[in-house]
DNA sequence: ATCTACGATCTGTTTTAATAGATCAAACCT
DNA sequence: AGGTTTGATCTATTAAAACAGATCGTAGAT
């Protein structure tokens, strides 16, 4: 709006977009109308905090009050993480295009029926599993669950198969998790993605 | 206003109170009512970010969306930056409240004649003058300063005592930065105060 | 004992963000 | 060519922030 704020758009919108998230899906997540978005991300309009910890939230960024001397110790760190994590984010390709498409699926899914935990947690597996560089082989997993989300999604009868494909995915990440730790001891090299503190991305 | 909000507010109120400022002279400042600032710092309105970035700025403190990552390292940066400053900014303790109260009446004063330049840069320039160690023989410099302000509030008529307190915090802003700057040529431990990025406090 | 500054809390009014919903042109796939 | 997705732009309604201003109890200071 003013002069301030016009820092604050731009990174809400490229936050979006590294993420591969369209208008409507970010809409779906964070519960905001996909109109608001537009006019948000424009700086049309002077968004109420609550708003923007709500999106910012689902951006996985947060909203921190920095002493003018210590900005720009405060960037270097942001930027220097920026630069570190995507190449470390890679996966395969594919299996993370496919972990994007699941993710907005979900993000459809839990529009319409907002108050299933299983959804929930589905969406915050798969944040979780775009961080780690999966194996071709897990393919299928991602697939199935991605299969099963669309079938409950036109057929919500029963919530067997969603939550099939929610205990699959438990187990791919946990499988994938022990397999970093153990790597994690074997080599001295550390490889560039961690769990410590990475939640999503 | 939910849960993320939560920690703004606290922020905020710690800020100004390092400050030494009312929420009187806030809102001066800031051009926000008193009561509006009392409903902010005690986490009952939710605010528009234009209002919190207007309060930030007066305050010296920059809105930053960190990504989740980085969070922790920027706290760390944030917190060791509060750390080291205040013992730096000790001056005299008598000299520090005068100048808080000057910058106070300042404020207030602002408030009537809100187009006043020369106002503004004695604000400034009080702001400025907050972070160095003033030596005790300078006292009477600020204070002569303090009279004139209180004069000219109370009788706008003429501007050039104005002028004059301000040439005068002018020279003893640029009598301690030399003698700051030439004592770093002289000393190799770098006393905490230092002139190149720390604006304001 | 009086005066002052502080912060919190009311009242009433204006402004505007947030919402739901529809539409649209452009780009992208199939 | 036809269907889909994306982002931007309208309308209309509701809820709430922002504002101005007054009040009040409590400290502190003169």
């Amino acid at each position: 709006m003013t002069y301030a704020t016009e820092h604050i758009a731009p990174t809400l919108r490229s936050a979006r977009e590294t993420q591969g998230l369209s208008q409507r899906a970010l809409s779906a997540m964070a519960g905001v109308p996909q109109s608001h978005i537009s006019k948000i991300e424009n700086g049309t309009v002077d968004l109420r905090v609550s708003s923007l910890v709500e999106l910012a939230r689902v951006l996985d960024l947060e909203l921190v009050l920095v002493p003018r001397k210590a900005i720009s110790a405060v960037h270097a760190v942001v930027r220097s993480r920026a630069e570190s994590v995507p190449t470390a984010v890679e996966s395969s390709r594919h299996t993370l295009n496919e972990l994007k498409r699941l993710q907005q699926s979900v993000a459809r899914t839990a529009q319409i029926h907002p108050a299933l935990p299983e959804l929930a947690e589905i969406l915050r597996l798969v944040r979780e599993l775009k961080h780690f560089p999966i194996p071709r082989h897990y393919l299928d997993a991602v697939l199935n669950v991605a299969a099963a989300v669309k079938v409950f999604h036109e057929k919500p009868f029963s919530l067997n198969a969603l939550r099939d494909s929610l205990a699959q995915l438990r187990n791919l990440r946990n499988a994938l998790a022990h397999a970093l730790l153990t790597s994690h001891e074997t080599e001295t090299v550390r490889p560039a993605y961690d769990l410590d503190e990475g939640d999503d991305d």
